[in-house]
DNA sequence: ACGGAAGTTGAACGAGCGTATAAACTATTG
DNA sequence: CAATAGTTTATACGCTCGTTCAACTTCCGT
């Protein structure tokens, strides 16, 4: 957190129940859900082990309050990132947020069962349907035969991205948690790369044409069990017209 | 597992130590790395507590053999798959395998730090960059100005959809961790969406340009903070030419 | 047949966990 | 200033965990 100084400072004006709250988030974004105990949040908040659960009730519902915080600053930070008008990258709206570990928090919630984060996700996507719409009629997105389903594969690369951003770093040397995201030359090639993915694609049109054909012509059921766009690169491998090795 | 028969049958002939292995895999698999006791995993094996310990030395070495034991699992499949010939849908090719819980295994340990995993991934990320370098020079491949870097991203955003599985199930009716993928509608409305994107990219040709010019004018400090691709269209949202509400 | 090595068990130990409880401290209020 | 309500702490309980260990069984070479 950095809302104010740190937890033990005098000039800490956040309750108590406050601080023990955005110290677990500090906490679960740092060593994982389950590595988070009730006796390292208390320690971190400058507090006693007691005092957590007397407020929260359970670790379950540290839990649910973090999760509840988290999202609820989410939503605020996106709807006002929506009002002022212009852009609808959400993670680009969290990073200015003043709570350094949200993203970390995110990346580690993503995969884990909440109720808070599930709703989280579901309006995300919903929000997405309606923004690439606006863009599709603004001309600036393609149109597609399926919204939803386009919208919900971005949502999950993005999402995806962020809660695979330790290889991430690791390889391209970006952090999608770190506020500063976008400074530096590594994450201005990442975005150039993503950019140029979502501008033209990635596989040649006619490529991409005859791949199209074998998915519209075999219907349902007939798809090769190679034909998955899945992976890196995906592939139809035997389209009449192709060679062996697609991709 | 799905090696042989239930690890209590009498016709189950793996050794002690390869049917904790195993059932140490299914319980990673289904109840995640933390919630996975010893305990757990000795009953599922259908053995004493002890002996999980005993084989293992500790729990932690049961993790790093089973991150080992499934790693290898999955290089060689997955070279089965390259030397065959056609596909290059890592995905596709682990779920040929007879081992059900691989790719539930695989989207737990993706999250967790892991040496045997972190490898794997740089090796999958190596590999697809000379398929992809393959299927560029083949014709089917747009080249780009950085393959490593695309090959990443698109790497990240496969095993991403991966570990987030539950969302996908829950949005779109798709389950990336079931052998049976593919047989189903839903799973086909996904392909061909995936492979839509991968076609003609999500922007269109105008805003693609003026984008990319904006990208490339303004070098790499300028970069404004909404132009980032990171989310479900990302932007630039005041390129001199377009309107506020990109996208 | 036998002796030792390997496999296996079940009970036990210590540590760390979440949580409960009662006391102590602080602040507010009549 | 006393009483009361709200905070906060310290301690302790019960549980489950990973791990240890001594005993028991099974197997196999000689």
């Amino acid at each position: 957190m950095s809302t104010n100084t740190d937890p033990g400072s005098p000039f800490d004006d956040r309750t108590a129940k406050a601080r023990i709250r955005d110290a677990a988030i500090d906490c679960f974004a740092e060593y994982g859900i389950a590595a988070t105990t009730a006796r390292k949040v208390a320690a971190s908040a400058g507090v006693s082990p007691g005092l957590v659960i007397h407020h929260f009730v359970s670790m379950n519902g540290l839990r649910s309050a973090c999760d509840d915080h988290v999202v609820s600053i989410i939503r605020q930070h996106k709807s006002e990132a929506m009002s002022s008008g212009p852009s609808l990258d959400v993670l680009a709206a969290l990073r200015e947020s003043e709570f350094d570990s949200l993203l970390s928090y995110l990346a580690r919630v993503l995969v884990e069962d909440s109720d808070a984060v599930t709703k989280l996700v579901d309006d995300l996507v919903e929000d997405a349907v309606g923004y690439i719409e606006d863009g599709v009629d603004a001309g600036m997105l393609r149109p597609t035969d399926n919204p939803r389903a386009r919208a919900v594969i971005l949502m999950m690369w993005s999402l995806g991205a962020l809660v695979l951003h330790r290889h991430l770093e690791r390889l391209l040397g970006v952090d999608l948690t770190n506020p500063d995201f976008g400074t530096d030359s590594a994450s201005t090639l990442y975005v150039a790369s993503v950019f140029d993915i979502y501008g033209g694609g990635i596989l040649t049109d006619t490529f991409a044409a005859s791949a199209r054909r074998s998915l519209t012509d075999t219907g349902d059921t007939d798809l090769q069990p190679d034909q998955r766009p899945l992976d890196e690169t995906s592939s139809s491998s035997h389209t009449e017209t192709e060679e062996p090795h697609d991709l």
